[in-house]
DNA sequence: TTTAGGG
DNA sequence: CCCTAAA
C-alpha cells in the first residue's frame, strides 16, 4: 500500500496557505527550490520507499492545489462563508476528497485493486489522511468536509440561487441531470463526457460524487442524492445546512466562478472588467447595424479553392524527409506513425530557439534526458505498454517509444514569470490529464525508479491544469493546441450558459467571460462547438428527453442541454428575424446593453446583466 | 482581430 | 478541429 504524499519545493511558499506543509507532507530537498513551479509528488509505499508520481498525479494535485489556493482567496474576499469553510477544511488544510476512501478501501482487500488503479487515475492528494489509522469508512464522510462555497460555480448562471424563484424562462427546467437513476455504465458515460476519459471504477457513489464534482466544478458533493441542475448540486435530502448557507449568502456566493476566473486571469488581462464594459457599450451603439449585417450574413459565402492547405501539407511532408526539424508536434504524435517519425536522430534539444525542458528519465539503469513533455497523451485512458505497442506496427516497442520521447519537443518554454502566471490561471480540477505512459519503467524494478527522484517537473504547458494536448506555442502568450480535445459536459454547459447570456455569435465575449479559465478553448472552438450542439439538438427528436441519448456512448450530451440549446437557437433566430417587431423589442430591452438581436427572453438577460454588474461590484 | 462557414 | 475569407 502506498500513500500519496506531496513533496513540495516551492521557494515562494506559494501554497503555504493550503497548509500542505503539515506533518503529512515531506518537503523536498532544498536543491529543487530554484524553480518556483517545480514541486515533486511522490508516493511512499510500505517500505517507506519513495516512488515518483506519475505526471497524472502531479498535474492533478497541482490543479487541486491551485484550486485550494484560489478558494482561500475567495474566502478572504467574500468573507461571508468563512465560518463554514473553516469547519470543513481538514486540519491539514486539504479537503478530504475521495482519496481517503479509495485508499482505505484498497488497503482492505485486493479485490479493490481496480479501484486503486482508478484512484490513481483520478489521483487526489490524500494529505488529509492521518498518519496511522486509515480506516475511514466510505460513508458520507468525504463530502462533508468540503466547502460549500464553490458549489454554485456557475457565476451569473441564469438559474443562480438568487434568481431561482423569479426565473420564468426555460433555464429552470433544463440543464438538470439526475445521476441517481443512472446505471454504472451510464455513469461511466457521463464520467467520460465530463472528464473526457474513461474510468474503471464501479462504485456508483464514487462515480456520482466524482461527476458531480466535475459538473459543479465543486468539491461540495456531500449529498447522497445527485441531481445536477445548472451546474449546481441539488440536494434532495436537506440534511446539510450548507445549502441554506449558500442561499443565505445570496448573490455573492454565486459569482464565485467569475471570481475565480477573474482571479485566475487577472494577471493576464486584469483589465477584463473595464474591457467588458467598453465592449458592451460599443455593442450597444452598434446593434442596429449588427442586425442589418445579420441579414446579409444569411447568404452563404462562396469559397475559393484553397491550395495553400495542400501546399503546406506537402511541404511538411518533404520537410520530414529532408530531416528538417519539424516544429510542430503534429507529426510526432500518434498521428502518422510512419516509421520515419521514430527514426529521426535524437538531437532536438532546442527547437526554434526555445529551450527544451528535460527531465532525467531512467530506463534499464541508464539515465537519459528527455523532454518532459508530451509524455502525456490527451483524451485516452492511459493503459500500459502493450496498448502502446499496438501503435507500432514494426514492433519497435520500447525503443521506438524512447526515441519518440526524445523527439517530442514541446517547446513551450516560458520564463518563470509567465510560468507563475500560468500556474495562477489554472483551474478546472476536472479533466485530469492523461498521461502517455509509455514508461515501461513503471513496471521495471523499483530501484530504477529511485533515480527518478531527481525528477524535476515543470508544468509543460501550463494551461489550465492540463494542456496535454499538443500545443504550438506562439511567443506572445498564445498557445494554440493542435488536434482534438474532448469537450466535457461542464464545458458544454458553460457554453450554453454563455450563449444564453451573451448571445450566439459573441464568441470572444463568451470566451473571455465564461471560459476565462479554459484557456485552451478559443472563441472559434466555442463557435464550432455551438454549431455542433445545434446540429445535435435539432437532429434529435425531442421525444427522448430526460435521459441521455445512448445512441452514441461517446457523446452523452444530456437531452436537457440539447433542449436548451434548441431553445436558445430558436430564440435567437426569432430575435434576429425581420424588423417588424423592432420597436417592440427595443422597448422591451430598453437601456440594456445587449444588442436587440438577442433581446428575447429578457428576463433571463436581465438577470444575467444583473449578475454581471454584481460581479463588477465585487471586484 | 473576430466571426462565419466550409471541410 | 483546422483553415480561410470577410468584415
Amino acid at each position: 500500500m502506498e500513500k500519496v504524499v506531496e513533496a513540495e519545493g516551492s521557494d515562494e511558499g506559494k501554497f503555504e496557505e493550503t497548509g500542505l506543509e503539515t506533518s503529512n507532507f515531506v518537503l523536498s530537498s532544498p536543491k529543487n527550490v530554484t524553480d518556483p513551479v517545480v514541486y515533486k509528488l511522490v508516493r511512499v509505499d510500505g517500505n517507506g520507499r519513495l516512488v515518483p508520481a506519475t505526471d497524472d498525479e502531479l498535474m492533478e494535485v497541482e490543479g487541486l492545489l491551485e484550486n485550494e489556493k484560489r478558494e482561500t482567496h475567495i474566502v478572504a474576499d467574500t468573507g461571508q462563508a468563512l465560518g463554514c469553510i473553516s469547519n470543513e477544511v481538514s486540519p491539514s488544510g486539504m479537503p478530504q476528497l475521495e482519496s481517503s476512501e479509495g485508499l482505505s478501501q484498497s488497503e482492505n482487500t485486493e479485490a479493490d485493486t481496480e479501484k486503486l488503479s482508478a484512484y490513481l487515475e483520478e489521483t487526489v492528494p490524500s494529505g488529509a489522511k492521518s498518519s496511522s489509522d486509515d480506516h475511514v469508512t466510505q460513508s458520507g464522510r468525504v463530502g462533508e468536509c468540503l466547502k460549500p462555497l464553490d458549489g454554485p460555480l456557475e457565476g451569473g448562471s441564469s438559474t443562480s440561487t438568487g434568481c431561482i424563484s423569479s426565473k420564468p424562462d426555460f433555464s429552470k427546467l433544463k440543464g438538470e441531470i439526475c445521476l441517481d437513476n443512472l446505471s454504472i455504465k451510464e455513469l461511466h458515460e457521463v464520467f467520460k463526457a465530463t472528464f473526457g476519459r474513461d474510468t474503471t471504477v464501479k462504485d456508483k457513489l464514487w462515480l456520482k460524487r466524482r461527476i458531480a464534482m466535475g459538473l459543479t466544478n465543486s468539491c461540495d458533493v456531500s449529498a447522497t442524492t445527485f441531481v445536477i441542475k445548472d451546474n449546481k448540486l441539488v440536494k434532495k435530502d436537506n440534511e446539510d445546512g450548507f445549502n441554506n448557507v449558500n442561499l443565505g449568502a445570496g448573490k455573492e456566493v454565486e459569482y464565485n466562478e467569475d471570481l475565480l476566473n477573474n482571479l485566475s486571469s487577472q494577471i493576464d488581462d486584469h483589465q477584463t472588467t473595464s474591457e467588458v464594459r467598453l465592449g458592451n457599450n460599443v455593442v450597444e451603439n452598434n446593434f442596429a447595424s449588427e442586425d442589418l449585417a445579420a441579414d446579409q450574413r444569411a447568404a452563404k459565402r462562396v469559397r475559393k479553392p484553397t491550395k495553400r492547405y495542400i501546399e503546406e501539407l506537402s511541404e511538411a511532408e518533404s520537410k520530414e524527409y529532408s530531416g528538417r526539424s519539424i516544429a510542430s508536434t503534429k507529426s510526432i504524435g500518434f498521428r502518422p506513425l510512419s516509421s520515419k517519425a521514430h527514426a529521426r536522430p535524437a538531437r532536438n534539444v532546442s527547437l526554434e530557439g526555445r529551450t527544451v525542458i528535460t527531465r532525467l528519465d531512467s530506463l534499464g539503469g541508464f539515465g537519459i534526458q528527455v523532454p518532459c513533455v508530451y509524455r502525456i497523451r490527451r483524451s485516452r485512458p492511459r493503459k500500459n505498454v502493450t496498448a502502446l505497442l499496438k501503435f507500432h506496427p514494426s514492433g519497435m516497442g520500447m525503443t521506438a517509444t524512447i526515441i519518440k520521447k526524445g523527439f517530442d519537443v514541446h517547446g513551450s518554454q516560458m520564463d518563470n514569470g509567465s510560468m507563475n502566471k500560468v500556474l495562477e490561471a489554472k483551474s478546472t480540477p476536472e479533466q485530469a490529464p492523461e498521461q502517455f505512459v509509455a514508461e515501461s519503467k513503471k513496471e521495471t524494478t523499483p530501484t530504477d525508479m529511485g533515480q527518478n527522484m531527481g525528477l524535476k517537473y515543470v508544468d509543460p504547458s501550463g494551461d489550465t491544469s492540463d494542456d496535454n494536448v499538443v500545443t504550438v506555442p506562439t511567443e506572445k502568450g498564445g498557445i494554440r493546441r493542435k488536434h482534438h480535445r474532448a469537450w466535457t459536459l461542464s464545458e458544454v454547459m458553460k457554453l450554453v450558459e454563455g450563449v444564453s447570456k451573451y448571445g450566439a455569435g459573441r464568441w470572444s465575449e463568451i470566451k473571455r467571460l465564461a471560459f476565462a479559465s479554459y484557456s485552451y478553448r478559443t472563441s472559434v472552438d466555442l463557435k464550432d462547438k455551438w454549431r455542433n450542439l445545434l446540429k445535435a439538438s435539432f437532429a434529435q427528436t425531442p421525444t427522448d428527453k430526460g435521459a441521455n441519448s445512448r445512441k452514441h456512448p461517446s457523446m452523452p450530451i444530456p437531452a436537457s442541454i440539447l433542449l436548451r440549446v434548441r431553445e436558445l437557437a430558436e430564440m435567437q433566430a426569432q430575435a434576429s428575424l425581420p424588423n417588424l417587431s423592432t420597436g417592440k423589442l427595443s422597448a422591451c430591452g430598453g437601456g440594456s446593453e445587449w444588442p436587440f438581436k438577442y433581446k428575447l427572453g429578457t428576463c433571463d438577460l436581465t438577470c444575467s446583466a444583473d449578475s454581471q454588474s454584481s460581479r463588477f461590484q465585487m471586484l
